[in-house]
Parts: structure tokens; sequence; C-alpha cells
DNA sequence: TGTACATCAGTGAACGCGCGTTCACTGATGTAC
DNA sequence: TGTACATCAGTGAACGCGCGTTCACTGATGTAC
């Protein structure tokens, strides 16, 4: 007996696609990452990712991913940058229209935590290295260093928003920058962790008990408009 | 050109090791999961550790594995139990003689930070959900349920430090259990992120930043015996 | 003390598989004249 | 307006590879008599 798969037909799906018009053909590439977004959502492992994989789900032939990426690694890397442009725009979104410095701040966390719960599995892969691991290769799509920066914007998001509470005087921070990379981790520690061990009896309050002084936050019960 | 490594022999090397003594045949169990660990490391990766990239190591065939493990994944599941057993040796270690409370938190929290940082592979395979991928297959030799006590141990350790801390004044936490978990979290977030990222520029005094805050301390320039 | 034999610790060859990648190609579509 | 042609968006077949796993085996070693 093998753990392997069941063989699938390796030939697209019949009439699953239609292909591309003249000048659309950088269509495809957007079908390719979300075919691998599908994958890594329903299989839950980076490794399920193949090129094969990916082509089958995307109902077009594996050689053809080859006219967009030049290679596997390329493919993770441009679904780990989407990750992070989705990952903005869900903490921009989390914030509402709330004004209120306190709300703002744990909005944002609330919506941190919220979108790796929602995802566990692209997740794990953002922060799974996979940009380290292909840090010397050079790929002329997504470069690992674009990724960097992506993951800067939400750590500078986290940094903005509790800035507003220190000036309001709802936090007693005396360095926002290394505060909000405190709270940045504890709130990876914690999105991480679930994502790998949903069943841990977490302590109701947990989310409160890691923001709340890692933020140093002055009213622990506070509004939330 | 492909991304494969390059061929290497599937034979174990020439004399690289002598036939167990009868009766004695567990002892290869334990070279086992000690050429996995070595692979874990060398490679960084956990696909790397393949049941025929082990056999090499070990110096043995790839079937002999089979009179050990059941499959590919139970080795690796013995890495991550040796893993945390070692954790917990490298906690109760870095407490020292120490009986300052304060002074052995901290030292339980470097001693994480520590392990996390001197194995970063191995580290990132104990918390990467091996043992929940492998949920549903039983395992003669390892289950899953073993490494989460494991985890628990841990836990455990720091909880246990926390309460002392209480005891003596040198933490404000009026739940401990609670807190441990979430200082735990803080630890983890910054040991596992660090793996990732090392060349970002943590702020320098990024653990205390954490530790502090969530065990509640009183005096942030503890004393260190 | 000698010897037949069961047991044990492995081995070597083979299997079918899915993988990443290359190559030569095809057929639709827009464009130049 | 019609037609030859270049370009584009893909395809199909093939490659060599390392993988997990199975199977029948081998040779050393301890044990019963």
């Amino acid at each position: 007996m093998t753990t392997r798969v069941a063989r699938v037909s390796t030939t697209p799906r019949a009439g699953a696609r239609a292909r591309n018009r003249r000048g659309e053909g950088g269509l495809l590439r957007d079908e390719i990452v979300a075919a691998a977004a599908v994958i890594l959502a329903e299989a839950g492992t980076e490794e399920a990712v193949t090129l094969r994989a990916v082509a089958r789900q995307a109902g077009i032939s594996a050689p053809s991913i080859y006219s967009h990426f030049p290679h596997r690694q390329a493919i993770l890397l441009a679904v780990v940058k989407d990750a992070f442009t989705d990952l903005a725009r869900h903490l921009h979104e989390s914030l509402g229209d709330r004004t209120e410095p306190t709300a703002r701040l744990l909005a944002v966390c609330d919506g941190y935590l919220d979108f790796a719960a929602s995802s566990p599995h692209r997740y794990r892969v953002m922060f799974g290295g996979v940009w380290n691991a292909s840090a010397a290769m050079a790929s002329a799509s997504v470069s690992p260093d674009d990724v960097g920066e992506l993951g800067q914007d939400t750590l500078g998001l986290i940094a903005a928003c509790l800035r507003r509470c220190v000036e309001a005087g709802g936090s007693t921070s005396t360095d926002v920058e290394a505060d909000a990379v405190a709270l940045w981790l504890g709130l990876h520690g914690l999105a991480h962790q679930r994502t790998a061990s949903a069943a841990f009896p977490w302590p109701g309050d947990i989310q409160q008990r890691i923001v709340v002084p890692l933020a140093h936050l002055v009213h622990e019960r506070a509004r939330r408009d």
C-alpha cells in the first residue's frame, strides 16, 4: 500500500476553460495564482501546491504555467504576496469608520486574528519561510523583498494605531515602534499557534490578555464604539 | 534544467555501519531518528526528510526503516517528540540553581528563545503542524497525543515559574494559568518569527518588551542573581 | 563440546507513481497590404 | 473587402528522477540438545 493519492487525470477537465483572447494572456497569471490558493486552502500544505496540481485546478496544461512563472517556487511566492495584500486590505476594512484610538487598535488586532483564523493554511505559508527558502533564486515576477515590504505595511498600520492611542492617552507606551513589533509578535504567536492546535483549551480572554499588556493600554475595558 | 538535487548514491556509504548484535536491533531506531534530525537541521525543510534520505544518512538501506517505523510520517513524529523532550530538558537546565522567582522566570524565557535560535528548523517543525497532519493516522511508536502532552510540560514549567513570582510579589498576574499561556504565545511568536527573518531589525530589547508586560512583572530591571 | 536450527537484523532489486521541465507543435486571431 | 501572414495562447508527449513501499532473500548469532 502506498500513501500517495490516487491517480488523477493529468489533463485539464474537459471544457473547463476557454482560451484567452489575443493580448489577454496575462489573465491566466491571476487564474494560476488563484488556483494555487485554492489548493493550499483545501490540501493545507505547501507541498500539495505542485505545478501539475495547479495546472489541473486551473484547467490548463502544466507547461502553460511557464509562460507566466519561471518555476514552481515563483507561484508560491506570488500566492504569498497576494496574501499580504489581502491582509493589508482586511486590516483597513476592519478599521471601518472608527475614530476612537483604542477602538481602532483593538479592531486591527481583531482583524489580524480574524484573517489568520479564516484562512489558516494560507497564514502559515505567509510566515512559513517561503521567501527565505527562495531568497537565493531570482524570480522575474515577485521578489522576496516585495514580500518583506508588504509585511512592513501591516506592522506600520499597527504602529500608527498604537501611536494614536499614546497621543490620546490610551496607551502608556514610551517606544511606539518597538512596542508595535512586540504587539505584532504576540498577535502572530496566537494566530500561528491557533492554526496548529485549534483543540487546545485557549483561555477565553486570551486575545485581550496578549493585546492589552503589549500595547500598554490604560483602560482594560476599552469602549468599542 | 531541473531543480532536483544531483543524484546521490542510493546505497549506504561503504562500511558506514556495523550491524547491531542480536537483540539490540532497537538501537537502530534511535539512529534513524538522529539521522532524520541531522537532515532536518542541514536541509532546513520537512520535505527533505524523505525515507530514503534518512536511510542514506543513517548508513542503512531504505527498507530497514520499516522494522522500526510503519511509515515516513512516524519518523518525523518521533523527531518532534524528541525535540519536545530536549526542550523540556533545556529549560530545566536554564534554571540552574537559581532560586529568586523573577530570575527563574526570566531564565526560562531565555532558555526557550535560546532553544529556538539554536535549532531553528527543528523548532519550526515542532510547531509546524506535523502532528495535526498525521492526527488521523495511527502510529505504533508515537501518537500525536504524546506530543501534545510534551508541549504541556513546557507550559506547565512557565506557569510554575510565574506562580512563584506572583507569590513573591514579583508579578501582579491575577490568573497565572491564563497569563502563562499568553506569555508562552508571546515567546513563541518571537521565537518563530525570528527563525524566519533573522535579518529583520528586531529592537534590541524585544525580549523584555514581550516578557515583562505579559508576565506582569513588577520590577522591569529584575535582578539576575 | 559440537552441531543443527530458529531467530534476528538487516539487504537488493523491483514496482508504479507523480513530479518539474523541455520541446516541437497547433490553431485561433488580429494586422498589413 | 479579401487574403496572406505574423503573433499569441496555449497543448501533448516525452524525459529522467527520487520517492514510498513490497518482496523474497541472506548471513551472522545465539540456543537447545
